[in-house]
DNA sequence: GCAAAAGTGTTAGGTATACACCCATGC
DNA sequence: GCATGGGTGTATACCTAACACTTTTGC
């Protein structure tokens, strides 16, 4: 490399993830504690770092996760690139933004020295642009479960159709008819009976389904 | 700014913008030739440039536009943001990418030093990744079409129906019922009839319309 | 009067919505 | 046997899709 002019190598180029889990009835975001006087103390923000100059963005965010999440193997997509030049107060840093999904288990049995997940809800006045960040990432998300099957990023493999009806009410936060719900799921495929039960429930035991499809499908689901 | 660490300053930030228009029947794309041996001579690319340390990536874009293309005005978004290492294969150079939508006007009288409208149809074997970048700008601007009034951006302020059906075909690659398209603009309220007709015109002339708000819109529009 | 595009309604099929009761289990 | 959530069908309203002819203008 020759010389490279100075305002080729100026940004500061990171990656925040938001990482989304639902139990419970309730979506939760992982963050972490945010210390960086004199702008940042006693806040919370996403986990993020900065981008290696050999590695993409989407390998920035695996090992994010990894090292400072400790989660592998996430459900990611790309949000938004944000840059704002004095979005953090301290130094120019672009960030690209990504969203990240896990299962139920994971969030139930989260324990990190720093990380942790709360509840979507009350997650406010948060580091840097984090507000804008998760803002966007919920639109996002609720864009996404209307016309593709990301809902099965949040469940675990076999869930029961009340479990997924719950992810739509709570990330739309709209109600559906059951009947109408499970009509809908079942007459475009997306979903399919694997025959075995709910076992341990303190009520009558629900049949267990799974995505007939590993992939994120595209489709008309709930406008 | 104390000490930045040598990674916080790696990397090249760069913009580029597809610069969407329609005209004829036809939807063009801004390029211009891009020349940067030993890998990147006699092609073409969408105009891009660095974002300065002082500007956020929405202004670097502006300002790619008037320099480079003579632009001012362009409705633009953020279409995604291309980290591979190697995408550009002298530097390690990560691309914010927009998409630019242009008046038919100004696709029919532009004229430019370097830059040119050339039909995406012919468009392939673009320079870096920007075959990847036209291929995901395409796809948003069909799926945007799909549920926004975007198509305002692409047309006159006073349009034909028959133009604006031109567009959704034309863009989406299918074709719509004369009647039932108009019956759905229509009673959605997203165009209004101005009065005004065509002159001029060598057959019957058309009505009029215009978009009812200049804002981009949601809605569920062609499935 | 001919070529070219504008404009206009109806019907049938399918999809969405609204709605209430019985069932299986644990305690 | 009672509390809890699971599971099911029908009728109606609405929306979508298919379809053909008459009108207005320039030449």
């Amino acid at each position: 490399m020759k010389k490279a002019p100075e305002k080729l190598r100026f940004a500061a180029m990171a990656v925040d993830v938001v990482v989304f889990g639902f139990v419970d009835e309730e979506l939760y975001a992982l963050v972490a504690p945010v210390n960086r006087p004199p702008h940042y103390v006693n806040v919370l923000g996403f986990l993020g770092g900065i981008v290696d100059s050999k590695e993409t963005a989407e390998e920035t965010c695996d090992r994010i996760l990894s090292e400072k999440g400790g989660l592998k193997q996430v459900y990611t997509e790309q949000l938004y690139t944000f840059s704002a030049v004095k979005r953090d107060r301290r130094n120019r840093v672009v960030s690209v933004a990504y969203i990240g999904l896990v299962r139920p288990d994971v969030v139930a049995t989260y324990t990190h020295e720093k990380a942790l997940f709360v509840p979507v809800r009350e997650l406010k006045n948060l580091a840097y642009d984090h507000d804008d960040m998760l803002n966007m990432a919920v639109r996002r998300l609720q864009g996404k479960l209307s016309y593709t099957t990301i809902a099965q990023y949040l469940l675990p493999r076999h869930f029961t159709l009340s479990e997924l009806q719950s992810v739509y009410e709570i990330v739309l936060r709209r109600k559906f008819d059951k009947r109408n719900f499970r009509k809908k799921v079942l007459s475009l495929d997306i979903v399919k009976d694997t025959g075995t039960m709910q076992e341990g429930v303190k009520n009558r035991p629900a049949s267990l389904h799974e995505f007939t499809s590993k992939n994120l499908l595209e489709l008309e689901l709930f406008a």
